[in-house]
DNA sequence: ATTGACATCCGAAACGTTTTGGATTATGCT
DNA sequence: AGCATAATCCAAAACGTTTCGGATGTCAAT
């Protein structure tokens, strides 16, 4: 049989209210009769029923994310993110309530679900695209959210690194290392932070006046396999690079991997550098030469504004911008 | 102002029942009274509060699972477990309810409030231990779940995949290839499948007649780092193995780098196998032989049982040991 | 006119909490 | 004694849904 507050309140003979009272840790209830209501709730293993507290509290003490979908794909990134979240999230007391979606429709309609639906007491979002829908309706719900990474408008709370000025350290320190001939692998080009870091690899090359040429710029998927077919097609061109930035360390291994099986050392014949800082990229070989994105620290630390947010309070920073650490590793070769 | 049925009973003139069982799909309510109803629900973009559903029907439509939480640590095995439970709760219509708790007893706490909380119907579980506490608790409560694994006792609902073979396939392998001194990378002891794939690597050891050593069992973290140290180990003993296999493929790329940093050809030099086929041992050079695990299969029919027990059926088949695949790949390296 | 069958609707209870607004009793003070 | 105060308790409402057990009206058959 199920244990209710009524089960506990006929055991003791103090009504609902009592018990509820009691174990809430209200002071209008006597000492002694708190204790003994606790006795009976841990002796007949009490667990509130949480739909029901959730009801009539209208709160949940859960935060929503919805994670993209896509099969055979496990991005270290998401993982990462989602590794910080739950770990504050539990700091806080609160649990996580995942929807796992192909990007898209059924994607909104999940976050409508949660959050109109009262599922969640707030929301936690990655991955911003240009003219994010998700954000439109989040802040046409007035739900708290908070979200990893600008967009267009910026009038919501957010966390970034500073991308553009990431990738443009690297340029930099290819440059200073004697290359002229520094390809790009992009990542999608919905994806906001694209446009940021394809921007500060434009300004890099303007103020470094490097010879610009079209094909050093090649997209990939965020994916490994992603990243060694651009590292092909890039290998393949006429005056092949003899540097490669890639927008995330994903993609990175596979350039790496590209260039091994031609039959060239990483590092020693063409350059490589990625962006994330993932714990493989310290485990490769030769190590990876990368930008520190603390997505953990950066998860937890969302977290710690959405709680913030959700109890009513209007965040002191809504939006903090972290200047991203150019870590120098062996791929990056030897100065020439 | 929140939209409830009584919002759309006022506006409509019908009853709250009338609203509800219109909008449910009951053939008890005139066609166009039901047109009208739902028309005026979209109008007003009513979505059902799930608690009080919840509450009243005494189901969450919510699949729970507790993620061990590893800071700075993202298993891939567990993101691609995550993926198919996630892909094929989606497909049932059930969201999924994460802990991310650091295993002891707040994980066992996780799972109470979820279970006896009545926030889920259903549990997904992974990486069984010895006496698992977590499966007896479930047991007790006698609460629909399903596991990833065997453990001592087998009266639950599982899948696992035949580990000890799948090492003894591994074993067979190398010795064809002509190799005599093959080392074991070893999971955590408390592991259930640890012990299993020990037995296995054991029973091909006396079937072929292969000389048992010792110091060729290393201990891991199933982290890539830890079968980086633990190959470390092995290739300073006096007579360093010429075949490493190792439990999972996360350490199995952990020891190839440390090949590659003795100045060894991973493959060529020393043969290496890994278990559980992600991604990365595709895309990994040289690519890496392993057992391939379809973990994210597994998930998505892990996620089947459990719907189907949470429907109240007896699966017909509660268990399932699926037979492990060898992949041999270039880290075989050549015959001997 | 009565009956039965059918279509359509609804009141009220229930799910298990939390909280509001007292009620009751005991205590201290004048 | 009379009265304010404090300590302790509780009945009932509310959260928003689903469902049980009818109620009502219509229509055809008797």
């Amino acid at each position: 049989m199920r244990i209710t507050l009524k089960t506990i309140a006929e055991e003791s003979g103090f009504s609902i209210t009592t018990v509820s009272r009691a174990l809430a840790g209200y002071d209008d209830v006597n000492e002694e009769t708190r204790r003994h209501i606790i006795a009976i709730a841990e002796r007949l293993g009490y667990q509130p029923n949480l739909s029901a507290r959730q009801l009539r509290s209208q709160q949940s003490h859960t935060i929503g994310m919805v994670i993209p979908l896509t099969p055979y794909f496990s991005d270290p990134f998401f993982m990462e993110l989602l590794s910080g979240v739950g770990r504050q999230a539990a700091e806080h007391n609160y649990d996580l309530r995942l929807s796992a979606q192909v990007p898209g429709q059924d994607e909104l309609n999940a976050y409508h679900r949660m959050v109109a639906g009262r599922q969640v007491d707030g929301v936690v979002l990655a991955r911003v695209h240009h003219q994010d829908p998700r954000i439109a309706y989040l802040q046409q719900a007035q739900h708290p959210f908070v979200v990893f990474g600008r967009s267009d408008a910026e009038d919501y709370p957010y966390i970034d690194v500073d991308s553009g000025s990431g990738i443009r350290l690297l340029v930099e320190h290819f440059a200073d290392y004697g290359h002229q001939r520094i390809a790009l692998i992009l990542s999608p080009r919905d994806l906001m932070f694209t446009t940021l870091r394809l921007r500060g690899y434009r300004e890099a090359f303007e103020s470094l006046n490097l010879p610009y040429r079209e094909g050093y710029i090649q997209e990939g998927d965020l994916s490994q396999r992603g990243g060694l077919e651009a590292a092909e097609r890039l290998l393949q061109l006429a005056d092949p690079p003899t540097a490669i930035i890639a927008c995330n360390d994903l993609m990175a291994l596979g350039a790496m991997t590209t260039i091994q099986r031609r039959g060239l050392r990483p590092g020693q014949d063409i350059a490589v550098a990625g962006f994330d800082d993932i714990p493989a990229a310290l485990d490769a070989e030769p190590q990876l030469t990368t930008i520190h994105q603390p997505i953990y620290q950066i998860g937890r630390q969302l977290t710690d504004m959405l709680v913030n947010l959700m109890q009513g309070n209007t965040p002191d920073k809504p939006h903090i911008l972290l200047q991203p650490e150019l870590i120098i590793r062996a791929s990056s070769g030897p100065k020439r």
